[in-house]
DNA sequence: CGATCTCATGAACACTGCTCATGTAGCGGC
DNA sequence: GCCGCTACATGAGCAGTGTTCATGAGATCG
């Protein structure tokens, strides 16, 4: 959007070269030009970004500023992208490979990944999937293109495409001895006078809290804010306190016993979307494998 | 390594905005050129590649082909990484962000992951962390650039920098109800007559095949290979077999009383390293916070 | 059948990045 | 201190090339 880049791919060039040699006369050889051109170069880029990319140390050589380093990097990964193309192209490989990068909003809910990396292995040998971990907000991520496609219960804000992948439940999780295990169902009221366990401290629309807790006019007395949804599986497992969390999140953990679900008022629907960039056919392709993989998958498997 | 790249930035920048509006005349407008520039460009950059990457299809109109999509996907990323740095710079950001991506090699083992991320994010701000599950080799993820930083047992192989982060132990589990399970430590002889679970086929040097087995002479007759690390913890936990793995990668499990954890032999310790490719001073000064926080914090957290 | 949309193409100009040559600065040996 | 060596900086001019402008060609629609 704000125009075109400043500086052009040989100055990325040069910039990563120097980092990487140490000396502009190596760097030159190793890009095969002048001493001089790389000279010139360097001091075009400094000059359009306003910025100084080398001090010049002692023995007159070049040691990268932190900006320097930092453009150094990003000149790296974008060089490497870009040579991972042409190379690929050039190759011949009539399967040039994408990567998508996939990201689990709300819950670190990773149990289905590797089967469903194998299952896109067979499928679409020509996508290649990672797993990504981002901190707070996958919204965010998504545009910065950290990663290409988020799963995500709801539906995620911001100006995303969405996909429906499987209908979800909340519900009323608590370790097997509590006194709510046994119940058919919970409301609001129930809560009150636990602990009450959750990952995130803004209220969400379509969420527990909007929808179940904040209608009946009572509060649970005590909220406890654990970020991470396994560490809250874990502390509910121990009798610490309860939560209201993702069926589909917390399978493993009640078929195995460990923990006990209970139906929230007349049960709390919640849709899982994937959410990804506009015109990423890579990505769009991934979230309807997903949506088969899990819809068909996800009663039957741990 | 394999000479310049065959296209400019402008080319990419090209390639990536016609995809994204569908036409050359708007993706002129939106770079403020001339429609005959960018057809010239195009023209330009699939002489140099060799590669058809729009098909005139109905209304004259290009649609981009699969290699065409390929290249434009490339292009937005490397055009976004740049994009990124350029606009840090300028928006005189005294802390320009860097971006380390951390794998774990071997095992799925990330509940250490999200009290690290904090750490990182209180003691170096300027550092974003994200984790990435990368498929079979961390070691070639490395060198891709799709890891900055791959923390694994052992030493990994391969032509990278390694940073020793702690010291563990390989150890046995089995259910708690094993009859090994009160064993104050076993042999290979031991587990002849087991079911013996493993993530990987290819005896590793250094791992416990090549340290405890094989010098046995004997072997486990049943072998099943599971790729992953916590699936393995749940067949052992559900008395399905035994296995070898990291102490620490099985403390929580072990803490939690489903898993028994017997010492092989006389101990077989194992040191995990980070693994990184040579002057990424981000990378580094990461995996040096990984050595401090895990070293401290190995015994005692979950 | 003309209006309007699409992209392709050829020629000439203007820009600009490179080469070449030279200059400056630190370091080390003698 | 001088000389040789290394490393980077800088100025001038040429050469390469990307852009502009103008035009052509193909398709669709009313």
């Amino acid at each position: 959007m704000a125009g075109p880049l400043l500086l052009e791919l040989r100055h990325y060039e040069t910039i990563a070269s120097i980092v990487e040699f140490g000396t502009v006369t190596r760097a030159a050889q190793h890009l095969s030009t002048t001493q001089s051109a790389l000279s010139h170069r360097l001091a075009q880029a400094e000059r359009r970004l306003g910025v100084v990319l080398f001090s010049r140390g002692a023995d007159r050589r070049l040691v990268p500023t932190q900006d320097g380093l930092a453009v150094a990097q990003a000149a790296l990964r974008a060089l490497g992208e870009l040579r991972r193309v042409e190379e690929a192209l050039l190759g011949g490989d009539s399967q040039v490979e994408t990567t998508v990068r996939l990201a689990v909003g709300s819950y670190d809910a990773f149990a289905f990944f590797p089967g469903f990396r194998r299952r896109v292995a067979e499928v679409r040998p020509d996508v290649e999937l990672d797993l990504v971990i981002v901190g707070d907000a996958p919204g965010s991520a998504l545009a910065r293109r950290d990663v290409d496609l988020v799963l995500a219960p709801g539906r995620p804000t911001g100006d995303h495409q969405l996909v429906p992948i499987f209908d979800d439940e909340l519900i009323l999780v608590c370790a097997p001895s509590h006194h709510l295990a046994q119940r058919a169902s919970v409301e609001a009221e129930d809560l009150v006078a636990e602990t009450y366990l959750t990952y995130n401290a803004q209220p969400t629309p379509g969420f527990e809290y909007d929808r179940f807790v904040r209608p009946s006019g009572t509060a649970p007395r005590i909220v406890r804010v654990v970020p991470q949804t396994s560490a809250i599986i874990e502390l509910v497992a121990a009798g610490a306190g309860v939560s209201i969390l993702s069926r589909w999140a917390t399978a493993a953990a009640v078929d195995a016993g460990r923990l006990m679900a209970v139906r929230c008022g007349d049960g709390l629907d919640i849709e899982w979307h994937a959410a990804l960039r506009h015109s990423d056919p890579g990505a769009l392709a991934v979230s309807e494998l997903l949506a088969a993989h899990l819809a068909a998958g996800s009663a039957t498997e741990a």
